[in-house]
DNA sequence: TTAGCTGCAAACCCTTTGCGAGGCC
DNA sequence: GGCCTCGCAAAGGGTTTGCAGCTAA
């Protein structure tokens, strides 16, 4: 669609990165709002929204469903998350193996697994036979 | 907070739960409510989502995140889930193991997938420290 | 009887978008 | 200079909620 627009290097962008990649929180556009603009001072929350789809659609940070809120990850490397459901903080899960779950080893570490959810992504049967 | 409350069994609750046992394509709160409408005309929107959620505290369905839509589930034994980029839809993935993800035997089963995300929900190492 | 539940509609809240001005390449 | 991006503010869209009447137990 619009993978050749002549992307800028804006300030407000690489400010939103910056503290994207500095922190492991998984923040809200809103946090994140709060954040840049202690360097932009009059930055504005849609600006924010903005180059948040810009980023993610270039694949240089995760968009995580959280609810009806967005949060948003710098890291974008292979890992789980493990979000607790009593301050609802949301952890970064080290991979032990390609594609294993380690629910004993996370209770090694500290955590109660009370549940988790697999959610693949990709094209289904039916749309894999509509496109050939 | 508030496990102790007298649940009625109105009829708006049994015809959503049924709907939602009755299909598997993980319905929007706006699908369910068109549905509905089919056997009570003038169930409210809002009584729909009353209901929701309260199935979903009693541990009778599953909410799904899906960006700014929630999806329900009424199949609440484990299993995964497949969401298809090219038309949204959301199948069902049986479990072959208790906890492996098998990217191969989706492919053989004709989907593609591009990737995938899990996340645990319990407790984290924090506050099961606050909590004894 | 009575407390949970309903329909209705307004309120909420996060996110998106139209607009004219501004700035990166 | 071109056009991508910005700040601002209003609009959008899914979900929640206050209220008064209703109803299952």
């Amino acid at each position: 669609m619009e993978g050749n627009i002549k992307r800028r290097n804006t300030q407000q962008r690489k400010v939103i990165l910056d503290i994207l990649r500095s922190t492991d929180i998984h923040p809200t556009a809103d946090w994140i709002y709060e954040r840049a603009r202690q360097v932009i001072p009059n930055i504005s929350l849609g600006t924010v929204y903005r180059n948040l789809k810009i980023l993610k659609d270039e694949g240089l940070i995760l968009e995580l469903n959280d609810g009806k809120q967005s949060r948003f990850d710098g890291r974008i490397d292979e890992h789980f998350h493990f979000k607790c459901t009593s301050c609802n903080s949301i952890y970064d899960i080290d991979r032990q193996e390609i594609v294993q779950i380690d629910k004993e080893r996370l209770g090694k570490e500290g955590y109660t697994v009370q549940g988790y959810e697999v959610v693949f992504t990709g094209i289904c049967p039916k749309c894999n036979g509509n496109q050939n």
